[in-house]
DNA sequence: GACAGCTTAGGTGTATGCAGCTTAGCTTTT
DNA sequence: AAAAGCTAAGCTGCATACACCTAAGCTGTC
């Protein structure tokens, strides 16, 4: 039900002063990461309790969320975490599959050193799921992931843009691939060698394209869980 | 300095009761439409007075438009409406050329009749620009042709950049069109009837690269008044 | 027993006061 | 006269109390 449970109130020691940004991208972060699931409730009064703050700035993080077309408030309802249509879900996939194209086209930043070792660590990290999938560890390394690919991205726009259809579909994947352990660990493998072949060579191109395979065999799957019967894995 | 003086406390007895919503529509209709110009503060109590409504909703409104990139706060300081620098300016013209030619890719939605009239409705509009020009009903026919395009593009991601990209362009296009009058009026009927002619034949696809040719040719306006010398033209 | 209406609990929306941060202008010192 | 420090004004950020909206459950009636 509340996604919050075990730390309800030691979060109110833990930080130095949680302000509005902050909360932001905690919450922004606790969405993608499957912490908060399409459906949940997010009570400011509850939230503003365990920042150990106001609802003020709990109001203020969640108007900038908004946005983003994660949650949704309903005056006398409550705030709830969006959960997409089909329809939407394409969408987004459409979306990216394109996205992607545009990496290695728009003044893109040349990989240097820097990304080729985050690479590399994540895909030493991923080796270790095959034996022993932990889904929060899946999920952390494919948000770490997200961000090395962002910060090749030259174009301001674009980069907002690839960002923001991330955290609306980074849910949707995370759900899928928890039931399908094996399978998504593999592609994780594939997508991450061939990214490190792909920056060895300084070649943004390549990592574009990279990113299109794998959303597109990613937007297979969900496709196929689609007509399947839907989801609602809860 | 301050872009409100007519309206001080008119409109606190012309509306309903604006809410939140109603305050974040009009705010972003105001710096598009170059009411409100880059550089502009925008003072919560000065707009709360305005509104008849408290700093709250005020508030609520500017954090909900924050993450459109087009205001900026800062403690202590005040609230700004962003001025692009150069290069943003190139990134999202860059971003918007590639999203013109998705218009007619991702599941585009078949012009019909009402799209045609409203764009005819427009042309008529745009034909009387020729023998005096009018900042405020150029800017207007713009901003109404962006809503006839948005109306037809069918994949709700692809819209909403749409949309993003357009608000964020919109002042700095504004800015420059104020200054080639006969030149931007001649464009604008040419795009229009460019446009009527492909929704005559339902071409979707047509109507983005329609957008595509034009974007560009703003583009180019716009670069050459860059390498002028900037279009600090307060 | 079923349905219409009331009541209440719990959520977001708004108003208001205060705290804290910045900056501009004045004052004081060298 | 110039520069450093102080001071005050004005803004946003936060806390709190209250108003209003919604839905669910109870109650009374038919």
């Amino acid at each position: 039900m509340n996604a919050i449970d075990d730390k309800s109130k030691a979060a109110a020691a833990l930080g130095p002063r949680m302000d509005a940004s902050a909360i932001q991208r905690l919450l922004v972060e606790r969405i993608c990461l499957l912490r908060y699931r399409p459906g949940d409730q997010l009570k400011e009064a509850e939230l503003a309790r365990e920042f150990g703050v106001s609802r003020t700035p709990v109001r203020d993080a969640l108007n900038r969320i908004s946005h983003l077309g994660m949650i949704e408030s309903r005056n006398g309802v409550g705030t709830v975490v969006v959960r997409l249509s089909e329809e939407q879900i394409r969408h987004v996939y459409e979306m990216r599959l394109e996205l992607a194209c545009l990496i290695g086209k728009l003044s893109p930043v040349a990989p240097g050193p820097a990304h080729l070792a985050a690479l590399q660590g994540l895909l030493q990290r991923a080796r270790r799921l095959r034996d022993g999938f932990k889904a929060d560890e899946y999920v952390l390394i494919n948000h770490e992931l997200h961000e090395v690919i962002a910060s090749m991205i030259g174009n301001s726009s674009l980069r907002s843009m690839w960002l923001q259809t991330y955290v609306q579909a980074a849910s949707t994947w995370y759900m899928v691939a928890q039931t399908r352990e094996a399978e998504v660990t593999d592609a994780l493998l594939e997508e991450l060698t061939d990214l490190v072949n792909a920056v060895k060579h300084g070649d943004a191109e390549a990592v574009g394209f990279v990113q299109r395979i794998h959303i597109q065999y990613g937007f297979a799957k969900i496709n196929a869980m689609l007509e399947e019967g839907g989801l609602d894995a809860d």
